[in-house]
DNA sequence: GTCAAGGTAGACCGATCTGTCTACCGGAAG
DNA sequence: CTTCCGGTAGACAGATCGGTCTACCTTGAC
């Protein structure tokens, strides 16, 4: 059937490999998806993967790229914009929006820390790559650290990161209301730090 | 020459296949270590380990309970004790522990964790076994939480645990002074809860 | 009609994985 | 002296890993 449309009109090979590749490298990580299972979930031949990734670890590269596109920025940064307006505020949602992912069924945990685990050597490029995206992550929350003027943006993205990052893997580990206690924390991170802000602008 | 000495003045078998996966295991988790690696390293016949152990799933479980031995209760719960006497003053103790883990040039990043995500169906008995462990490291935190008199103590713990997880991933992917940024927020949180506390008991 | 591009199906390679098995050896106890 | 136990050395099986390759097919452009 398939092959008798035009193939214009279906997804392409390629469009078939990176969304499989995203769906099992999500929720198993890289390490344990073989290119065997990619190749039969996205119905494409072995020799089509290897003309358009030359080796697994590039596919695993793209994957990541493809997952701060859909992750970091649709689903996170998108996310949390449509629902605060001030930068504060959107600093809290981030936690509303972990809170509707922690519940889901098919909550798989955060890809980045599970493909950094993965890989124990610092120099690795999958390794380094994934350094990179949780970088972007906490660019994000530096950005709206520094809209709501708060002192110190990056120390306090690093912390805040530091609830985000824990709160993933609590869920992880069962606790379905993580984002409920990370937002506490979010809450009393900011006061202390609107203290400090108030507090340097009267000297 | 070693084998010219008494049996029981060395190390027997067990022990160095015992020392040896808690090095490996700990370091690479459990999936990228494999047996052949554990024999070669530990200088013991591939049919000695599996006398001892009748698969490698029972050796990493065998591996997870030395690593609470070592980890949980030798290196985190008595070197928090010999830091501080307070409860409070023990709960933040945990983060200089971190500190100087983190800065260790053979920082090797949390076990527990690793292992946990390595293994995504949640009824698989390797990951049911770190999520008990991760619930041990929880319990140590309620108990001292409890000791301080802190309303609602497993919620503390936590979200206590939110920022120890947090801290240790944030290390692993290079943040070298992630021990001291969460012991800032273990700061906010245990004033925090002392206001809560104070605030009921004058009710 | 021809031809190149891109795709399919699947055999195959060498390496590595967990786990089993045979054959042998050395020391301690009877 | 013999016997048994715990151990060594390493071949082997069957599965799976990443990656290559041949042979064939279909479509669109010319």
């Amino acid at each position: 059937m398939a092959a008798v449309h035009p193939r214009h009109l279906l997804p392409s090979a390629r469009e078939r490999i990176d969304h499989i590749a995203y769906e099992l490298f999500s929720r198993h990580g890289v390490r344990s998806v073989g290119v065997d299972v990619v190749v039969a979930r996205s119905g494409v031949a072995k020799k089509t993967l290897y003309s358009h990734y030359p080796s697994k670890e590039k596919l695993a590269l793209a994957f990541l790229q493809r997952r701060e596109e859909l992750w970091t920025r649709t689903w996170l940064q998108e996310g949390v914009k449509r629902r605060a307006r001030r930068p504060a505020d959107r600093l809290l949602a981030i936690f509303d929006v972990f809170d509707s992912w922690f519940r889901r069924s098919d909550f798989e945990g955060c890809a980045f820390i599970k493909v950094l685990l993965e890989h124990d050597d610092p120099a690795h490029p999958i390794r380094r790559s994934t350094e990179g995206h949780i970088r972007t992550v906490r660019d994000f929350v530096r950005e709206l650290a520094e809209e709501a003027r708060l002192p110190d943006p990056e120390g306090f993205a690093r912390q805040w990161q530091i609830v985000m990052i824990g709160s993933i893997i609590a869920a992880y580990a069962g606790d379905r209301d993580a984002a409920r206690r990370a937002k506490k924390l979010g809450i009393l991170l900011l006061a202390d730090a609107r203290i400090r802000s108030r507090g340097r602008a009267q000297i």
